[in-house]
This record gives C-alpha cells, sequence and structure tokens, in this order.
DNA sequence: GGTTGGCACTCTAGTAACGAGAGTGCTAAC
DNA sequence: GTTAGCACTCTCGTTACTAGAGTGCCAACC
C-alpha cells in the first residue's frame, strides 16, 4: 500500500524528531512494540493519540519506523537508530563514580600489558550491561629488539624474538645433535648484532646476504636457520590483523528477549569465531580515530544483522593500535554505550601513550 | 509411587543390558524418548514389546532410566548413562583417516607451542561435534632462566622472565629518570648471575639477602626493584591453575535441541567464564592419567547439570601439565568422545614429549 | 490547515475443547 | 517367563473463540 511521494521530502519538523526520539527510547526500554497511546500518556506529550499516530505514520512513510503487523504498534528501523545516534542525542558521559571505580580498576593493571585489553571488555560489558570487546593493541610495523635460543632438553631450543614495544614472539627451533649452549650464545650474538633495530624487510635483506656468504663454521648454519624463522614469524605477525578478539560479557546479549530462540544468537558467535569481519572493521576502525557505530544491517554479515556494534580506536598512529568496543543488541543504549567507549578508550590511549613518555 | 525394594538387586541380567544400551543409543541418536515398540522393531529383538516393557520398567526401578510422562518413552538418567559408558561400551578409536588427517594438522604448528592447545580443542570440537576445551600445559614449579630489560620510551622498560621450558612472563617497569641503558644492562646481568636456574622461592632467599646488602652503587636498587618485580611476577604464575581455557565449538553444542530455549545455555556460557569449576577438575585431571568422564549432575555446579564432561590430562608429570577435553550435551556420543579425547590427548603427550628428548 | 474524537477494522495472544497418536501398565491366558 | 489385549494417560496439533491493543480513516472542530 505505498502512499506516492512522502509528505514531507525535507528534514523533519522539530515535533516529529522528539516523537521518533520517545518512540526508539520507549522501545529500547521496554523491548516491546510503542503505540501511541501509550506514548501520550508517558512522554506528556500535548497532543492527542490521533495526532501521534498521524506523525508515526509519516516517520514510517521515511523509513525511520515499522510495523510489524497492522495493529501492533511501532518498532526502530535501523535507519531509525542511525537518524537517533547521530541527531537526536549526543554521548552521556559515565558518571563520575563510575569513572574512578574504572580508573581504579586500570590502575591495578597498570604494569601488565597483556591484561589491559582484557579489562576493557570486561569494563565495556559491565558498564553498558553488553558485550565487550577488545584487541591487544598491534605494532604497525614490527622492528627487531633482540634475539634468544633458549635451550629445551637436548634437540629443541625455543627462539624468541623481542620487538621494539615489548612484544614477544616465540617459536621451536630443532638443533642438530651436538649443538652446544656456547654455540646457541654465539649465534645469538651474530644474529643480534647483525638484526637488532631493523624491520622485517631489513632483516630477509641481511639473510640474503648470509646465505651467499661462505659458510665458514659450524655456527653459521645455525645462524641462517634461526634468522630464517625468526624471519617467518615476523610475517607471520605483520599479516595477522586481528591477533586476539577479546570478548566477555556475551552472557548479558544471551539473556536480551530478543535472542531467547538462541537461533540469531548462533550467528553472532559464529562472526566472532570466524573474526575476518573484524579483521574487516579493524583497519576502518583504525585509520581515523572517534567513536563508531555499525547498526544492524549496516554489518556487512548477515548473522550481524540483529547486533549493534560500537567501536573505537586506541593506541598511536604508526606506533601501535589496537580498538575496545562493545556488541550489543541493535536495541541498544547508544548515548551511554558511546560515552562509556569513548571513555575506555581515552584511558586505553593514556595507557599507551604513558609507555612513549 | 515407590514400588518398595527394587526386584533384582543384583547385577542386570544380560538382556536387561542390551536393552539399557539400546534405549541409550537410539536416545543419543533421536534425542527423544524411546518407546518398547520402537526398540522391538529397530533392534529385532526377539521378544514383544510387553517383555519389552517390563524391561524397562525393571531398570527404570534401577534408576537407570527415566519417564518424562506417563504415557512417553523412556529416556536415560545420568546414572543410566554412567552404567553405559562403564560397562556396555568400550571407546571407539578414531578412523584411520581422521587420525591422519589429525596429525597431518599437529605437524603444521608442530614449532608453535603457542598454538597446540588451541589446535586440540578446534579438532576435538569438529571430530565429536560438540565443544572441544583445552589448557595450556603449564609448567609445574616455574624455575628462571633469564631476565632481560627493554627499555621503552624514557621512563619505561618492559621486563621479562624466561622461564625453564621456555615460557615467557612479562611486566612493565618504571624507570628513574636519568637511567641509562647501560644501566638496564648492568642490573640484567647481575640478576641472572645471582637468579638464573632458581625456583621463586630461591629467589625470594636471594632477593632478602639483597635487600640487606649496602647499596653501593646507583644500579643497585634497580636491580632490587627489578627483581622484586619478577618475583610477583613468578608468584602470580604459580598461584594460578587454569590461567587460559580455551574452546572451541560451542556453537555445535548451541544447536542441540535440547539447548534450544538458551536458558540452559547461559549456565554452561557462565561456568566457562567464571572457570573456577575448571580450575578444580584441572587438579583431579592432572593427578592420575587417563580419561575421566563427567556426566550432567555429576558436575558440581547446577549450571553444569545438563552437560557432559570428557577429559584427559597430557604433558609430562612433574614438568609440564595440561588437559584437553569434549563438552557437549549429557546425550553425548560417549564411545567415540572417549576415543577422539583419548587420541588427542596422546598426541600432545608426544609434542611435549618431543621438547624434553 | 492542523487537530481531535469516534469508530470500524485487523492482528496477536491466550484459552478452551477436541481428537489423533504414542506409549504405558495391568491382567488373563498361553 | 512371555504375550496379546485393552483401558488409561498424557502430549501435541488443530480449531474456535475472545479480549485487548493498536491502527487508519473520517467528519467535525478550532
Amino acid at each position: 500500500m505505498t502512499r506516492g511521494i512522502r509528505r514531507s521530502a525535507g528534514p523533519l519538523d522539530q515535533r516529529a524528531q522528539s516523537i521518533l526520539r520517545a518512540v526508539i527510547e520507549e522501545y529500547i526500554a521496554s523491548a516491546a512494540p510503542v503505540g501511541s497511546q501509550a506514548l501520550v500518556e508517558r512522554y506528556q506529550l500535548q497532543v492527542s493519540s490521533a495526532t501521534v499516530r498521524a506523525i508515526l505514520a509519516e516517520l514510517e512513510a521515511e523509513g525511520l519506523l515499522s510495523h510489524p503487523h497492522t495493529s501492533a504498534g511501532r518498532v526502530p528501523t535501523d535507519a531509525g537508530y542511525r537518524f537517533y545516534v547521530e541527531s537526536l542525542t549526543g554521548d552521556v558521559p559515565l558518571s563520575p563514580v563510575e569513572q574512578l571505580m574504572i580508573r581504579h580498576q586500570f590502575g591495578q593493571v597498570e604494569f601488565a600489558t597483556d591484561q589491559w585489553f582484557r579489562l576493557a571488555a570486561t569494563t565495556l560489558a559491565s558498564a553498558t550491561h553488553s558485550a565487550g570487546i577488545a584487541t591487544p593493541a598491534k605494532p604497525r610495523a614490527a622492528r627487531i629488539r633482540r634475539f634468544e635460543l633458549i635451550p629445551i632438553g637436548d634437540r629443541m631450543a625455543s627462539l624468541i624474538v623481542v620487538l621494539n614495544e615489548g612484544t614477544l614472539k616465540q617459536a621451536l627451533f630443532t638443533l642438530d645433535v651436538g649443538t652446544r649452549e656456547q654455540d646457541l650464545d654465539e649465534a645469538v650474538r651474530r644474529l643480534n648484532a647483525s638484526c637488532a633495530g631493523r624491520s622485517a624487510a631489513d632483516v630477509a635483506e641481511h639473510l640474503r646476504w648470509f646465505a651467499q656468504a661462505p659458510a665458514d663454521d659450524a655456527t653459521f648454519e645455525l645462524v641462517r636457520r634461526a634468522g630464517d624463522r625468526a624471519l617467518r614469524l615476523l610475517r607471520e605477525f605483520d599479516a595477522a590483523t586481528v591477533e586476539q578478539l577479546f570478548s566477555d560479557g556475551l552472557l548479558n546479549v544471551m539473556a536480551a528477549p530478543e535472542f531467547a530462540s538462541s537461533e540469531k544468537l548462533r550467528g553472532v558467535f559464529g562472526a566472532l569465531e570466524n573474526r575476518t569481519y573484524f579483521a574487516e572493521l579493524f583497519d576502518v576502525v583504525t585509520t581515523d580515530g572517534g567513536v563508531r557505530v555499525y547498526i544492524g544491517s549496516e554489518n556487512r554479515p548477515d548473522e550481524m544483522a540483529d547486533v549493534s556494534l560500537v567501536l573505537a580506536p586506541y593506541g598511536r598512529p604508526g606506533a601501535a593500535v589496537g580498538f575496545v568496543g562493545v556488541l550489543g543488541p541493535t536495541r541498544l543504549r547508544y548515548p551511554q554505550a558511546i560515552g562509556t567507549v569513548r571513555f575506555v578508550s581515552g584511558i586505553m590511549n593514556d595507557l599507551v601513550d604513558h609507555l612513549y613518555t
């Protein structure tokens, strides 16, 4: 039943906007379709329900609201949420008490870099009653700081590569029979002498040089192999965009009534396990600052069409970046979520900054 | 409606056992209560349905089967599954093809210790169509191999402790203004000289000695503080039983019809996030070898009453141990699960063994 | 022209009634 | 000990119905 050209093609007038806002906030709070009567009663609108109905019909024509069935109330569309997020609300900052509590928690893991992103996810989850997600900060172009070769048993060693920011990479490494600890030490010394401070590309260059040089002693082969292994490790590291994606509070999302059937839920879990979509987002989110919101079907994969993401980058562009965020039903309390994500990403920024000053 | 003393207090006769087995396997396959008629038809029993009904009543009196309601078929109880696992079935080994595929996959991560337990969980999940879980191998008593202090920025350093098995621990460390790189190197040299090869307890002893010694130079304070920090790191490491619990294939469990309501599901997820129960199991499972099965209500926490666990330890007792396992509905294909868990734990054993020879 | 009360209409959700089907438990006969 | 027969019970799907909520439209009103 098309109504032809919609009556008001321009921007919505003030009243329509405030009614849209009321519908959305009511729906977010109640999870049930919102009727005209309920709006008039609960929001003290100075008009009758009939008038409200006319406006609701208009908002529906604009594509901002929809109708589960003829005689039900209105439900926001993804476009409606989008308009709400962009024009009808700012972000709500966290209360001072909450800010203090969160700062306190981060203070306790100040010196444990590997805990930062976990705590970010946990904090976001409990503050927004949704799922919190976070990645560790990933150094842009890895530079080698130092090598180590730690013998384990007789024929094995653990090759450790320490990168500039203190990031560690590790791989096992088989030893030839009769390799002595001195040999390892000597190999490490040579590797460090020639590769420390270099990027993966530089190391590759150097290794080619090594390969051409005459194999003058027994240690040489060890150096070559270890260097080769380390290079592969670095390349793998550079290639992986989202090395880890930590999430917490998925239980909160499971508890939402729209996910009671566990059918849509499976899609979301699948997307989290799969992670390709988040790798895609990583690049977008981290290239320019600020909080980004992805609402329902704005997410590329269909499985994510029922959830929204609020994401923000953190770190130092050019040095190490990651993101933190919230995953919840489209019926998310956006202003609070945005405020919280902004706050937590700010804390993470401070933590990373503190590393470099 | 108690029937008083059950008729046969002794062990079940052969026929009753094979019918119990039939009921359980039928239920595992169909997820629906099993009736007497269906059993006679599908298992070519040489008796009538009435006879089967008498036996079913007997098995119910023994507490091995139960009745959702008067006119429904039988469903196994947890005790029924227990009897089945212990007396009615051995473990089914994996097919040679599957064994080969799994070995091949593990071959590809042979040199990446941090991937082993992840692959174990993933493999178990896909082989059993349930969730796979695994912990990394945790070294029993940590011994220090080496220290490193890597400067980051001007006032920060990353303190790295390398343990015997190549395990790495890391923490940030603030530097006093004007600390030079030589100072760090000197401090590391001293720490390594006095602490390498020692356990946490020994290091504590040495630090006490350090604390009493006269502060003869600037580096001394640095050594003391770094040693202190490292000690705390080691203590934290020794204290944490289940450092990580990796799971994969939770989607498989979500797909089971008994978890369609997403209500029971939440309990399971809660237990996985919480992890205290798994820490408890860790000690039990790793102290003596072999596959262990926990069926439904045999699990301590109530949230786990609807799932079963099949767990096996791996590693070297006294050196480093962890566990791998399967989590699924009580309606689990136990023989296959047990066989698969045994196989994967065997592979993990080989990998760890390979480290020490 | 915008606003409003009135009213017919539509759709859902809940309830009750009902019959088919599956399965049991008991009993009497073999 | 086994079996055929049978009454009984409970679930599940279907249908019918009602109450309730909410819409959309229209004529009247300011």
